[in-house]
DNA sequence: CTGAAAGCGCTTACAG
DNA sequence: CTGAAAGCGCTTACAG
């Protein structure tokens, strides 16, 4: 009857009280800082348990920490970018901190409302997959809050780090292997143009500039040929379908990632066609690019790993690391069965190398 | 110089002295509360456009609303959980909600962990996908926070809503498509018995008994065979790898849902099977399954609708309704080529359907 | 080692 | 319509 109904939550005032101790007290037991006496310890950790109090994180937040870190994604249904939160919160296993996603505004996709609505609740660090985000604006945001980006070539952050992988490395595995292949006419089919005409490059626009390059130098460049459509498994399909049942069919494609490459792949199997017919490549190697069924040829680049290491740099910058730092993670092309040599060519390359084996 | 550095972020006080008004109207003004005069507002307004200013949502927290509503998904990998992650998030679009997602501490993935650390943020609500939390907990939970379960079918829930696929119903629609096909050798994989195991009947405790229930009702007692399997795709296909490889090879896998049946599909495969040697059935007809190379048969008890439907059942509790509602999915049986009549049997059922016709 | 006091940036009654 | 004051539940220097 004293204090009143229990359903009231306790604060660390309860706490106190019950323990005979001062509130300053209680907040040094709660975040294990220095100089409390064990036998104080004791009673405060007795009386937390014994009135179920849990600190209420926005109080927290006014003053010091508050034990979240933010992550924003911009699509969920993409496979690849669950497995960067994956990797993330296991990462964060075992530290004191708690992890939040926050997914992109899908009027806004850009990134920059999820990542304000991260900032805004004061989360002590943030790590976001935003390639369309201006750098100017990251820097702007960045004395504020430990930051790290994931698949941004920004030329030279001051003031938060990056972690991507090698897309110029990763498009050359995916070329090599399907020259070697024999192929010539090989089709990049990636995002529309507000996605790779990002200013320091997104991953995208480095996938499609290495594609032009390495056609060029492979002396193909009457062969290049790029195709575009919006995010997304079914538009990926409809854009296949107008390429495949065009009179000019590519023996390849190589995908803007898997999510693409699973839109080609319904096309080419909705046609009857099969990769003698076109080959199709990947990016991202999720685990439906293994399974047996689809058996996608595609580049990892692990998410998961992208997400622990995006982490672990984010744990450096709360400790006080301030220069900035960049990771890159190394591509591997998978060689599965949508890829394979083209069917009957007029390419003397393709006849060079039958009649050499 | 006056007011000091300009990195320093803004505070409504800040704003207050900018327009010549008080930190009260600003607040007022924020939250489009009434009692303001047009010009005051837009005094306000420019100021805090000028200002850049943004509320703390921690500082708000304290005494008002955060405008956060939370959701805890048990894991990012399965594609079922975008997809609600998706419905509930574009429920929100026009809202003045955030949505944050929390995913399941993988140490204690029942949920108890990732729905406290939302609500020790503050949430003005929260929806969350935890069949292992024990109803008592959720009751005495939700009168300090507007709460909707997904996929409990709780007896009679007091103080919270929930959402629900109708998975009676569901394995009914499996089981008479399965045993029109003629199958008799149906063998349900489900996932292991903590999870099928809790007190009010999970989805997948309810799927496990509809499945018992209805083969006995077939006559089929004998043939009730459960086999069960770690959650995630590798654990399905191991599972499933020693099920196809034993003596008595079942005609069809009736699966616990996608990432289980995706698993299967795996394994039959991997060792030349077709959909006429075993008949592979799903639950959740995730994007994957309709792709023509899976073409797996499933239930849709669409994930999207499910997200919405929680995050408007969760505005109206915020609202200020208290009574407790029940939502409903209707499941429907999306038949691929997964599933197909078994080859030449011995089963006499099968014969006499097959001169019947 | 311990605690009283100030303060974080908002919102909420309550007067005017 | 407008504002002064109290208060939300913590943490942080600062004395003792």
């Amino acid at each position: 009857m004293a204090t009143g109904d229990s359903t009231r939550h306790a604060t660390i005032e309860d706490v106190a009280r019950a323990a005979g101790v001062s509130r300053a007290a209680v907040s040094k037991v709660l975040r294990g800082a220095y100089g409390v006496s064990p036998d104080m310890r004791q009673r405060v950790t007795t009386a937390i348990k014994e009135l179920g109090y849990r600190p209420r994180v926005s109080a927290r937040g006014m003053r010091g920490a508050t034990y979240t870190l933010g992550i924003e994604i911009p699509d969920f249904t993409n496979h690849f970018f669950a497995q960067i939160i994956d990797g993330a919160n296991a990462e964060l296993a075992g530290t004191p901190y708690q992890l939040i996603i926050a997914p992109a505004d899908p009027v806004h996709p850009e990134g920059y409302r999820a990542i304000e609505a991260l900032a805004d609740r004061q989360v002590d660090g943030l790590v976001a997959v935003s390639p369309m985000v201006s750098s100017a604006w990251l820097e702007d945001l960045a004395p504020r809050i430990p930051l790290v980006m994931l698949g941004r070539h920004d030329e030279n952050p001051q003031r938060y780090d990056t972690v991507v992988g090698d897309d110029d490395a990763g498009t050359q595995l995916v070329l090599s292997h399907l020259l070697e292949l024999g192929h010539r006419d090989i089709v990049h089919l990636t995002l529309t143009e507000d996605i790779t005409k990002c200013q320091p490059g997104t991953p995208h626009e480095i996938r499609l500039r290495r594609y032009q390059e390495t056609m060029v130098e492979a002396g193909l460049a009457d062969h290049v040929r790029v195709v575009r459509a919006e995010p997304g498994r079914h538009e990926a399909y409809k854009a296949a379908m107008a390429l495949l049942e065009s009179a000019d069919r590519p023996t390849a494609i190589y995908a803007a990632h898997d999510e693409t490459a699973l839109g080609v792949l319904h096309a080419v199997a909705e046609l009857g066609l099969t990769a003698d017919d076109v080959s199709v490549v990947g990016y991202d190697d999720t685990d439906i690019a293994g399974h047996p069924q689809m058996s996608l040829t595609s580049v990892n680049q692990s998410g998961m790993e992208m997400g622990a290491r995006a982490i672990a740099l984010l744990l450096e910058r709360i400790a006080g690391r301030t220069s900035p730092r960049r990771l890159t993670i190394a591509p591997r092309l998978v060689v599965r069965d949508s890829t394979a040599p083209p069917r009957q060519q007029e390419s003397s390359s393709a006849h060079r190398q039958a009649s050499t084996d």
